[in-house]
DNA sequence: TTAAATTCCTGTAAGC
DNA sequence: TGCTTACAGGAATTTA
């Protein structure tokens, strides 16, 4: 599941390639008209300002005003070379190359907007402070937290208390500062909260020096794998031992999502 | 405003 | 072997 480590990974590709370069067509493949797609034709004749990201999304200023949103969704990934299968859009460059963005389940995004205007994509507009930032401080953590009555878990990956963190970043962050995954939210103590911070921190940081983690589908702009999932602790690992204490990993359903914590190391 | 539940979508795995 | 069913999950939408 691409998370912040994973499409950073993929903005850092796509830089050096993209800067500058212009966009000769733009059009649906595979894909049936709907918001996902929106106004994607309109890249046509723009050039491609440059790459940045917030959260999990991909942002491409145009010359002419417009921005391509690209979010990949479960299964998504940006490409050079055309893939077998579930290809949804094709960005046609100058100089003969082309961009793909394949989605084999469809929960991806490839649009464009006018720059800034993300009416569309209330997650985005409604998104927290960039983890990777120095701004991103215990305070402004903390003050993002209070109040909230549910899940740490589900707290941290609904994207406007920071933004990145998805499934397998919140459970592994979890582990490494020993918090329950239910415990509610405005109950950590402010040194559980400033351990958490750090240690979101430090594992996007790691995953994103291994250029993410490739569970299932995950794939970068060559088609290559993410090397962090020999890493992870808890995600994925049910009845596997901790490797910390030795106790079997256990999964549970939070927030209807998969959760793997350590019922020793990690105690309501 | 917050939060929980539901929906979208299809490849893969499990079960018979 | 081949069919059916359950499951995975990020964000938008709906409901409370």
């Amino acid at each position: 599941v691409p998370e912040l480590p994973e499409v950073e990974t993929v903005r850092r590709e796509l830089e050096p390639w993209l800067t500058g370069r212009r966009i000769v067509r733009a059009s649906r493949v595979e894909a049936p008209p709907g918001p996902k797609y929106a106004e994607l034709e309109r890249a046509a004749g723009q050039r491609i300002e440059g790459v940045t990201r917030r959260g999990k999304f991909l942002l491409l200023p145009l010359s002419r005003g417009d921005e391509l949103v690209v979010h990949l969704g479960m299964t998504g990934a940006v490409l050079r070379e055309p893939p077998a299968g579930h290809v949804r859009a094709r960005l046609d460059l100058d100089k003969g190359e082309a961009l793909y963005f394949q989605d084999a389940r469809r929960f991806g995004r490839f649009l464009v907007v006018r720059a800034g205007d993300y009416a569309a994509l209330p997650t985005l507009r409604a998104l927290g402070p960039e983890p990777l930032d120095p701004a991103f401080t215990a305070a402004l953590f903390a003050s993002r937290l209070a109040g909230r009555r549910t899940s740490i878990k589900a707290a941290i990956m609904g994207q406007r208390v920071v933004a990145g963190v998805g499934n397998i970043y919140s459970d592994e962050a979890l582990f490494r500062v020993r918090i329950h995954p239910a415990t509610e939210a405005a109950r950590l103590s402010r040194r559980q909260v400033a351990r958490l911070r750090d240690a979101i921190v430090e594992v996007l940081f790691e995953s994103l020096e291994s250029g993410g983690t490739t569970f299932r589908d995950y794939r970068n702009v060559a088609g290559g794998e993410g090397r962090f999932v020999a890493r992870l602790a808890v995600y994925g690992r049910e009845g596997e031992p901790c490797l910390r204490c030795g106790r079997s990993i256990v999964r549970i359903v939070l927030a209807q999502r998969g959760t793997w914590y350590c019922p020793r190391c990690q105690r309501g």
